[in-house]
RNA sequence: GCGGAGAUGGCGUAAUUGGUAGUCGCGCCAGACUUAGGAUCUGGUGGCGAGAGCCGUGUGGGUUCGAGUCCCACUCCCCGCACCA
């Protein structure tokens, strides 16, 4: 019988969703396993071979998981909201849960194609109202929370104003915007909004005006995970910096804990790291410096308290909050000019220009407390006002932009750690001994920096200082298709809505572009405001949001009550394995481990990291071909003789491209104008270039799992995206090697029937010989399963089958078709019937390896002689190291080696001989 | 500049973790069956050499009886961060 792998894949895809085959309820009696997959956005292109790579891999080891007896979550859903859909609702009117609509039920279709084992009646979509309460709960929460840096977690709101009655700011140690110091009798003087406005600086979400991120181009903000260098990421418009009062999520106030967690988790170390460097931790001390003929202190942030010998001069940002203050009355007129030329920079020529020595002298001095000395204070872009104090000591001697600074200014130069020549470059390494530097001379580095932090918290100069370069996320966006605030406004004071009004739900709106006054586009309903008229927050939540929990609602989808109920939550705990790109390192990623530890401060959930293992899939790259045709005519030449004309190079689709051999009638048949084209041909056919690209349409090399589905099958789709190469890697999508793969499956196949197409498997007792193979197969695979290593899974199998010849008895290959399955559920499943089973074959129990049947009667070691000659022998098992050396000695084989020599050693490690040295 | 990961036949990869480098697949070569082959099956396939053999895991050193694997230095590619004090 022939392998029909299009009517068996359609056949049970269609039993497995009447049967609910991969549903699945929470059930104390088995062990639980998660398995998630980070759920796309549905655009408008469809699914590319691409993005099944790590839906395979999940859905391998989820099907493995369950066979080994593990009761596995394996849901998918759709990240909905988000700005493509908009843009096109902008372009062509059509409303974006229209359009969204149209790309779930397309990527659904091409999901269900691949045979993937979700339990999709737990899908769930973020642009549903059912769905966005939570996320607007959360962010009420959120509102209502600020968090305590003392007990190291986030408390009630009303737990802060109560301090603040009692004891205003004194004794508190919370995360804020801003440092505020106020009585008892202060805030209870004061009025509402002004208390609204303070409690801002506390809150969890929290409204602030801050330098934003603006994108012109899009209308809205961004985030800094959503800006690369200097351009939006979606779109690549520029982005311009720009004061606006925004919603914030105060990530900061996490930032140790996000960093601690890292440790914990099952990440790879490239993605910790960028983690880590993200968050960006920072050791070091405030400094307080006196300006002259102030009374004022300039608070500094630095690392090097050891260099503070070598300071000689300070620098402080265009938009430190002083610098007016600062600069005399000489200065005035080159400062004004300096900030107004620093203000017009956009971020993106600052960044190019960063090579570019600008700063000027404010003509003010900040006295050294270590030395007494003045020392000019400038102002220079290269401070940057958002980190630290925005004010630094400069060491020119020991940090290379302060160097340039100084070697351009003309400033002094102080070595002061012994190891560099100050007058070339600076020496900016950590480690030498102290020079000009009074009571720390001779100390080491990290020594003296110790014995500083020391000096200025005795001294009252400052105090040790832990600084992170994480900032807080700018929560809103001046869009439509996100998520809606659930704040409304009173005398310009938000205020949130009550849980029973969640969901507060997205209202219909003319157009989708900004108001002509600039509002967002949700200030065009009429009815966007409360009962009594009261308007609501019009901007919308940014992308982040939607996929900030959504893994808590997948273990209690249908919950109207609770984002998630602790039976299920405790069942279900968090996500034991996490699959996806490592695109999402610095947002999504960032994002819900601050979402999930804040649930967590709140005893909604039980775990507090929420992605215990995690997988980064490698990208799909494209392989593109080219078509070589002769300049000026139709002609085109084949790939090996093109050097004989002058040709120009033309991407060709590689659908009609197969070995790079190009199907010349499709070819003609592709576009008209090359329906008369003529061809130069070698060996008969037509072999065509190719390069490594992004997979992109403009290169016609999209390849689409539809396609490869078509001609081949689920199943060897599934197994040939595996067998690439290593999961992690990115890879070129490459179908050359896919016959390979169908081979394999066809010829698996064929073991189960003969020549006229008969059922032939027989009952059989397996051969010792067989037993071993199907073991050493079992092993392999199941090792390999674990490591995530399936591609070598798939040569083991493939090995298999070769070494199992005309095998055909059942107690082979029903454990081989089962050890399969997670691979090829669909051939797996038709043959798992064939051979009389009931139910599925994902009910199955996965084949236990089984040692005996491994043992061996003797076995094999290589023998090296002085390291050069080698040969293998065979011993009996089990025989002690005296026994060995005389049957090597009294060996023939051996011998003729030794030339009758006695060895002076033999090297035996555990039981085998190594090697013999003459 | 800082940090991470990597480099093995014509190609994608593998190597019991220090023990005969090249598993599996593609491609290529030969053969079988065929009117035919872009189907199927069988065998071969790192390079050089007629041969015995020699050389081979980015480069150069080192440790070891023995190194793709460990150590040191370097080169190149990919990724992340980047005036972060």
């Amino acid at each position: 019988m022939e392998y029909n792998f299009k009517e068996l894949e359609a056949k049970w895809q269609q039993e497995w969703q009447k049967q609910q085959t991969y549903q699945v309820k929470v059930d104390s009696s088995k062990p639980k396993f998660y398995v998630l997959d980070m759920f796309p956005y549905p655009s408008g292109a469809g699914l590319h071979v691409g993005h099944p790579l790590g839906y395979i891999a999940s859905d391998i080891y989820s099907r493995y998981k369950r066979l080994c007896g593990f009761n596995v979550l394996h849901p998918m859903g759709y990240d909905a909201f988000g700005l493509p859909a908009e843009q096109y609702a902008i372009q062509t009117g059509q409303h974006p849960a229209v359009t969204t609509e149209q790309n779930v039920t397309r990527y659904r279709s091409q999901l269900d194609k691949i045979g993937f084992s979700y339990d999709w009646s737990r899908e769930v979509r973020t642009c549903e109202p059912e769905y966005y309460k939570w996320t607007q709960w959360a962010f009420l929460e959120m509102f209502s929370h600020y968090y305590d840096n003392t007990l190291g977690k986030a408390e009630k709101i009303e737990k802060l104003i109560a301090h603040f009655a009692e004891k205003g700011t004194e004794g508190l140690n919370v995360a804020c915007s801003e440092q505020l110091s106020f009585t008892a009798e202060e805030w209870n003087s004061w009025s509402e909004k002004k208390r609204e406005e303070v409690l801002h600086n506390y809150r969890l979400a929290f409204r602030a005006d801050t330098m934003v991120n603006w994108c012109p181009a899009l209308g809205t903000v961004l985030a800094n995970d959503e800006v690369k260098d200097g351009l939006s990421e979606r779109g690549g418009h520029p982005v311009v910096q720009r004061k606006m009062k925004q919603w914030l999520l105060r990530v900061t106030a996490y930032a140790p804990r996000l960093l601690e967690g890292l440790d914990k988790l099952e990440w790879s170390e490239s993605l910790k790291e960028i983690q880590r460097n993200w968050i960006g931790k920072s050791t070091g001390a405030q400094v307080f410096f006196d300006i002259e003929g102030s009374d004022k202190k300039l608070e500094i942030f630095t690392t090097r308290p050891d260099t503070i010998f070598g300071v000689t001069f300070m620098v402080i940002a265009p938009e430190h909050e002083w610098v007016k203050e600062l600069t005399s009355s000489d200065a005035q007129n080159e400062v004004e000019a300096y900030l107004e030329a620093t203000k017009k920079r956009s971020e993106r020529e600052r960044i190019a220009e960063t090579k570019r020595v600008s700063g000027v002298f404010t003509g003010s001095y900040a006295i050294n407390p270590f030395t007494g000395k003045r020392i000019p204070i400038y102002v220079s872009d290269y401070v940057l006002a958002g980190y630290g104090t925005g004010a630094i000591m400069a060491v020119p001697a020991h940090d290379s932009r302060d160097w340039a600074f100084a070697k351009h200014f003309g400033l002094e130069i102080i070595p002061v750690v012994e190891g560099g020549n100050v007058e070339e470059a600076s020496y900016d390494a950590k480690e030498g001994k102290l020079i000009n530097s009074d009571f720390i001379n001779g100390l080491d580095v990290k020594v003296a920096i110790e014995r500083m932090w020391d000096e200025i918290e005795a001294r009252g100069l400052g105090k040790r200082k832990v600084n992170y370069r994480l900032r807080d996320a700018i929560f809103s966006r001046q869009r439509y298709w996100g998520e809606p605030f659930p704040i409304y406004y009173k005398d310009d004071v938000a205020y949130p809505l009550s849980l029973d009004a969640l969901p507060l739900e997205l209202p219909e709106v003319e157009k989708f572009t900004p108001t002509a006054e600039g509002e967002p586009p949700l200030a065009r309903s009429e009815k966007w405001q409360t009962a009594e008229g009261y308007p609501y927050e019009t901007s919308t939540m940014p992308g982040f949001a939607g996929s900030s929990a959504y893994y808590l609602r997948y273990m209690d989808p249908h919950n109207s009550e609770a984002l998630v109920s602790s039976e299920a939550n405790e069942y279900w705990r968090n996500v034991d394995l996490y699959v996806g790109g490592i695109e999402h390192a610095t947002g999504h990623l960032i994002y819900s481990r601050f979402w999930n530890k804040f649930l967590y401060d709140l005893g909604y959930i039980c775990e507090d990291e929420p992605f215990k293992k995690l997988v980064n899939q490698g990208m799909i790259q494209g392989r593109s071909n080219f078509v070589y045709r002769v300049v000026g005519t139709n002609k085109f030449v084949s790939l090996g003789l093109r050097k004989e004309y002058e040709t120009q190079e033309i991407h060709v689709d590689v659908n009609i491209v197969k070995n790079d051999i190009l199907d010349l009638d499709a070819f003609r048949a592709w576009r008209p104008d090359f329906a008369d084209a003529e061809f130069i041909l070698e060996d008969g056919k037509y072999v065509c270039g190719w390069a490594i690209e992004k997979m992109s349409k403009s290169m016609f090399n999209v390849v689409n799992p539809d396609y490869i589905v078509d001609n081949y099958g689920a199943d060897t789709l599934r197994m040939y995206e595996m067998f690439l190469g290593p999961l992690e890697q990115s890879k070129p999508w490459d179908t050359n090697g896919i016959d390979g793969v169908h081979k394999f499956l066809r010829r698996f196949w064929s073991k189960f029937f003969d020549k006229a197409g008969n059922f032939v498997v027989t009952d059989e007792e397996p051969t010792p010989a067989e037993l071993k193979t199907l073991h050493k197969t079992i092993k392999k695979v199941r090792e390999d399963i674990e490591n995530f290593s399936f591609n070598t899974s798939i040569a083991a199998f493939m090995i298999c089958l070769n070494e199992l010849g005309q095998c055909n008895k059942r107690a082979i290959l029903e454990p081989f078709a089962v050890l399969l399955s997670p691979f090829t559920p669909h051939i797996s499943e038709e043959l798992w019937h064939l051979l009389g089973n009931e139910g599925s074959v994902c009910d199955a129990h996965y084949p236990e390896f089984n040692p005996d049947f491994l043992v061996e009667n003797s076995f094999e070691y290589p023998v090296s002689f002085n390291g050069k000659m080698r040969f293998k022998k065979s011993l009996p098992l089990g025989i002690s190291t005296e026994e060995i050396q005389a049957l090597i000695l009294a060996d023939e084989q051996t011998l003729k080696y030794t030339e009758g020599k006695t060895p002076k050693k033999v090297i035996i490690v555990a039981g085998k001989i190594i090697n013999i040295v003459l």
